[in-house]
RNA sequence: GGCCCGUUGGUGAAAUGGUUAACACACAUGCCUUUCACGCAUGCAUUCACGGGUUCGAAUCCCGUACGGGUCACCA
C-alpha cells in the first residue's frame, strides 16, 4: 500500500536514495564548512559574518568551505540575487572552495536544481511509512491554529489535529486525479513528551521536547522546505560543521529527527548569537529590511576597509582575539587559534566606535604604496574628482600620503577611505583651488607677520631651524617662545609660538589642524607657499 | 501565550567556588607638544538584574521574580 502510494505520488522518480549515497562519497576532509543564504537581495553583513567565521574554521582545520544557495522560496527570490551574493563574498575576500560558480563533485550547488534528490528521500520516506500527503487549504491549517489558540493548547499539524493522516490510499487517488494542490508531510514518529539533547559547540548542551509536529517536507509546488533540504544536502555534501544563525536552535530537535529518519549521521552544530542592534531603550537583532546601513554598500561607500572589517568579525568572534592581536600586530587572522566554547552566546551589539578604531589602526600600519594604490580603487569608483587628482602625480601623492609615517608613533587620524580626502585635499593645488574658503576669525590676522616669515624666517633646511626661526618670529613680535613660559605668565605676552604656527597653518590649509606644520611645507614647496601667501592677502585686501 | 537562551561599568567583554572584579573601545583629567592625532599617566562597576537558598567562602552552584532576545509558516 506504501509502495503503491509512493509511485503514485512521485511517478518519474526511478532512482533511490542509495543512489545519491554512492555518487556523492564521502569526503577526505576532516572539516567542511558551508555558507547556505538565499538569494533574496544584498549580502547582509551578518551573513558575511557567518560566511567568515565558516571559511575561517575551515582554513584552521585544512578543510574546504562551499556556498550552496538556498532558494527554495521562488516567491523570494530577487533578480540577480545569486550574482549579490558572489559580489558580496568576493568583495569580502572570502575563497571558496566549490560554488553555483565553481562547481565541485556534489553539486548541484542550487537547491532549486536537486528537485530530484530531495523527492527521491521523500518517496523512500513514503515508502516507508514516515511521510504522506496532506490537501489541507491554507484556510483549513488557519482554523486549525485559531481552534488551538483558543483552547490554549500548542499549535501545528499534529495528533488529532493531523487530519490527513490517515487519509485511505483510495482517497488521496481521488483527490490526486481530482488536481487538488498537496503537500507531503513527516508522519513524525513521536507523540510522547520527551527531551532531545541538542548538542551546541557555542552554546553546550540544550534540552528541547522532541518534535511531534508532521512538518512539511515537500511543498505544494515539489520543492523541499528549509529543514528537509539542508539536512539532505549537508548530508550529502558532507558538511561536518553547520554553523548557522542562531534563529535556527529550536528548530533543532526537528532536524536531528529528520536526520534520524532519514538514517543520516548527524553533522556538528555552532549556532551564532545574532548581531543586534540598539533602537531606543531596546535591542534587536540587525535586520535585512530595517537596517539598509548594514549593506556592506555602507562600508564601501565609506571607505572601511575589509581588512579592518575582518578583524572586527574576529574580536567579537572570540573574546581573546584582541588581546592576541595586539600582541601580535604583524600576523594574519588565521594564525590565531579559534574555538567555538569562546563565541558569544548572547546577542553582540554591533559597536561602530570599536569599529572605527580598529579601521585606524589597521591604517596607520599601511605604507605609503599599499595606501596609494588602495585609495585609488576608492576613489576611482566613488570620487573620480579625487582620484584624477591622486593619479596626477604618483611621487607627490606618496610624500602626501607618508606625512608622519616614518616615525616611531604614527598618525591615526585616518578610518576609512573617505578620510583621506578629508585629510589631504589642502596638499593638492588643484583641490586646494576649488575647495579652499578661509574661516572670517583668519581677517583678524597680522598680515606684518605673515610678509615677515614669508621674506626672512621661512626656511626647510630642516625641522630645528625651521622651528628655531619661527620661535625668533614669535618674540619679534611680543608672543612667548614656548607654550610653557606664556601660560606662566600669560600677561607678558600677546601669544605663543603656537598662534604664530596656526596663523601660518590656516593660510597654507585653511585648517586650523593639520599633521606637522613642517612637513607640510616640505611637501607644499617655496613656489607653492607663495602662492597660497599671495592668494590668502589677495582675499582679503 | 508555549518552548529555549541570556542579564558583569556608556560599549564589547574576562573571570567556570577562594585575596583589591582582567583587557579593549568610548569618556574625563593631566603630561608630552607648533595644532590635531599619536604616546604616556590617572580616573571611571564600594560590585556582577532583583530576592531567597547551598557553602567556611558565590559574579560563579540551586530556586523564584523581573527584564531582554530567539522561535513557534507550503520563509529561509
Amino acid at each position: 500500500m506504501e509502495t503503491q502510494l509512493a509511485e503514485l505520488l512521485f511517478p518519474n522518480i526511478d532512482k533511490e536514495p542509495s543512489y545519491y549515497e554512492k555518487i556523492y562519497p564521502k569526503r577526505s576532509e576532516k572539516v567542511v564548512t558551508r555558507f547556505a543564504p538565499s538569494p533574496t537581495g544584498f549580502v547582509h553583513l551578518g551573513s558575511l559574518y557567518a560566511a567568515f567565521l565558516n571559511r575561517m574554521f575551515a582554513d584552521q582545520e585544512n578543510g574546504i568551505f562551499y556556498v550552496r544557495i538556498e532558494d527554495t522560496d521562488q516567491k523570494r527570490e530577487v533578480e540577480n540575487g545569486v550574482l549579490k551574493i558572489k559580489e558580496g563574498l568576493d568583495y569580502f575576500n572570502i575563497d571558496v572552495d566549490e560554488s553555483p560558480f565553481n562547481e565541485g563533485n556534489y553539486g548541484p550547488y542550487i537547491q532549486s536544481h536537486r528537485s530530484d534528490i530531495y523527492q527521491t528521500y521523500v518517496k523512500d520516506l513514503v515508502k516507508k511509512g514516515l511521510a504522506y500527503p496532506c490537501f489541507c487549504t491554507e484556510e483549513e491549517l488557519k482554523n486549525i491554529r485559531c481552534e488551538q489558540e483558543s483552547l490554549k493548547i500548542v499549535t501545528g499539524y499534529y495528533g488529532k489535529w493531523a487530519v490527513c493522516r490517515n487519509m485511505s490510499f483510495d482517497e488521496i487517488k481521488k483527490r490526486i486525479e481530482n488536481n487538488e494542490p498537496y503537500v507531503i508531510r513527516l508522519r513524525t514518529p513521536n507523540i510522547c513528551e520527551e527531551k532531545v539533547e541538542c548538542v551546541d559547540l557555542i552554546k553546550g548542551s540544550i534540552y528541547f521536547p522532541v518534535n511531534n509536529i508532521d512538518i512539511v517536507l515537500l511543498k505544494s509546488d515539489g520543492l523541499p522546505t528549509y529543514h528537509l533540504a539542508h539536512v539532505i544536502d549537508d548530508h550529502l555534501m558532507h558538511t561536518t560543521h553547520v554553523i548557522r544563525g542562531d534563529e535556527w536552535l529550536s528548530s533543532m530537535p526537528l532536524h536531528l529527527q529528520l536526520a534520524s529518519v532519514l538514517g543520516f549521521e548527524t553533522p556538528n552544530y555552532a549556532h551564532i548569537s545574532p548581531l543586534t542592534k540598539k533602537e531606543g531603550k531596546s535591542i534587536r537583532k540587525l535586520s535585512k529590511r530595517k537596517d539598509p546601513e548594514l549593506a556592506i554598500s555602507y562600508y564601501q561607500e565609506m571607505g572601511i576597509p575589509v581588512e579592518a572589517l575582518k578583524l572586527y568579525f574576529a574580536t567579537i568572534t572570540n573574546s581573546n582575539f584582541e588581546e592576541w592581536y595586539n600582541q601580535n600586530p604583524t600576523k594574519n587572522i588565521s594564525d590565531f587559534n579559534f574555538t567555538f566554547n569562546k563565541m558569544p552566546v548572547g546577542g553582540t551589539l554591533f559597536d561602530i566606535d570599536k569599529l572605527i578604531n580598529i579601521s585606524k589602526t589597521y591604517f596607520s600600519l599601511k605604507d605609503k604604496e599599499d595606501l596609494y594604490e588602495e585609495s585609488l580603487e576608492y576613489f576611482k569608483e566613488f570620487d573620480s574628482y579625487f582620484y584624477d587628482i591622486l593619479i596626477e602625480d604618483k611621487e607627490y601623492t606618496l610624500k602626501v600620503l607618508n606625512i608622519e609615517k616614518e616615525r616611531k608613533r604614527v598618525r591615526k587620524d585616518i578610518s576609512c577611505y573617505k578620510d583621506i580626502k578629508e585629510e589631504t585635499w589642502y596638499m593638492f593645488d588643484k583641490s586646494f583651488c576649488d575647495m579652499a574658503s578661509y574661516n572670517a576669525e583668519a581677517l583678524n590676522y597680522n598680515f606684518e607677520i605673515l610678509d615677515e616669515y614669508l621674506n626672512t624666517y621661512l626656511t626647510l633646511n630642516s625641522e630645528e631651524e625651521w622651528y628655531a626661526k619661527v620661535k625668533e618670529l614669535a618674540i619679534k613680535f611680543g608672543y612667548a617662545p614656548a607654550v610653557k613660559a606664556y601660560k606662566e605668565n600669560p600677561d607678558n605676552y600677546k601669544g605663543h609660538v603656537g598662534d604664530i604656527c596656526e596663523i601660518i597653518r590656516v593660510v597654507l590649509t585653511t585648517k586650523r589642524t593639520t599633521p606637522n606644520l613642517f612637513e607640510i611645507q616640505c611637501i607644499l614647496g617655496i613656489d607653492q607657499i607663495k602662492k597660497r601667501f599671495n592668494n590668502f592677502k589677495n582675499f582679503y585686501l
